[in-house]
DNA sequence: GTCCAGGCTCTTT
DNA sequence: AAAGAGCATGGA
């Protein structure tokens, strides 16, 4: 097990706000999830983060999965300087981290999430696990049950149109499937975008089916650290009209806007603002 | 039954 | 460039 003393981590925060499908909550200190090929443990009391994993799989995989290395209080700093109303949405989401998850699993997962609803996104995502990732051993089984892998682009390319659409994905099942197709004809292009410029990697994304500009940037902000994404979609819509007053329809100069109020930190006040907004109609 | 969901594709102006 | 129709599925 590895103990550690953290700032700026709130580990219920971090799993629940909509950039990772693959975790249970046993309690709102306690999760259990899937990835990289492992299942990890993590409770937490205060400042003090338990992983239950060895120091080498915590060294190896998981510090950069929960993106230790990032000191949150200066991005939080930086982005109150130009944007002081977001203090009620950073205070609530003190303690959100932005994962670094695999890309392949980003674009299918927000493939997925495209017009769907979020416990359905998760139940998919679980349902194609289960089809086609690999099983993995864990000593949680009488919480949690087995767990799998999500399939790589090998795995998932074992499934037909037809297959993807008796998972219960609806429409989505081409989409996955010619995205799945497009990856395999070159793996390592595919995975060559997470060193591209944000802009670059974006373009290259838009040419998957199934993937627009919302999609995009999910995939870009959780899998590739590009917090110059900042992934547009009803919620945010929502707050932006009611918090900025801002006209929808005017893209350009939303981005503009956007750009302007949150500098190159933009993606991590987009999740902020998302958990708030989310948590807030949650609770009303 | 209607509305909506971490929107996208395709077609029409 | 911008706007509109259609889209599987299931929960509210």
């Amino acid at each position: 097990m590895v103990a550690i003393e953290a700032k700026d981590f709130d580990i219920k925060a971090i799993l629940d706000c909509g950039q990772s499908f693959r975790w249970h909550e046993i309690s709102q200190t306690d999760f259990i999830g899937v990835a990289g090929g492992q299942v990890l443990r993590v409770t937490q009391a205060g400042s003090h983060v338990s992983f239950h994993t060895s120091q080498e799989a915590y060294e190896g995989f998981w510090k950069h999965y929960f993106d230790m290395d990032r000191d949150y209080g200066k991005v939080k700093k930086a982005l109150l300087k130009t944007a002081p109303e977001l203090e009620d949405a950073i205070v609530f989401g003190s303690g959100i981290r932005i994962l670094n998850q695999d890309l392949f699993e980003m674009l299918i997962t927000f493939i997925l999430s495209a017009n769907n609803h979020i416990p359905r996104i998760r139940d998919l995502v679980r349902k194609l696990s289960e089809t086609y990732g690999s099983p993995i051993d864990h000593p949680w089984e009488d919480l949690v049950g087995k767990q799998y892998s999500f399939p790589t682009p090998e795995q998932l390319q074992r499934a037909t149109i037809a297959d993807l659409r008796a998972l219960g994905m609806g429409y989505r099942d081409s989409y996955v499937f010619h995205s799945t197709e497009k990856v395999m004809e070159n793996i390592s292009d595919f995975y060559g975008l997470l060193e591209l410029p944000y802009e670059e990697a974006k373009k290259k994304l838009l040419s998957f089916s199934g993937v627009g500009p919302k999609v995009a940037d999910c995939i870009l902000l959780f899998s590739a650290s590009a917090h110059e994404a900042f992934p547009i979609d009803t919620w945010i819509k929502k707050t932006l009209e009611r918090r900025y007053k801002v006209n929808l329809n005017q893209t350009r100069a939303l981005q503009e806007f956007i750009d302007e109020k949150f500098g190159i930190y933009k993606g991590f006040a987009q999740q902020y603002l998302f958990y708030f907004e989310r948590e807030n109609e949650r609770r009303s």
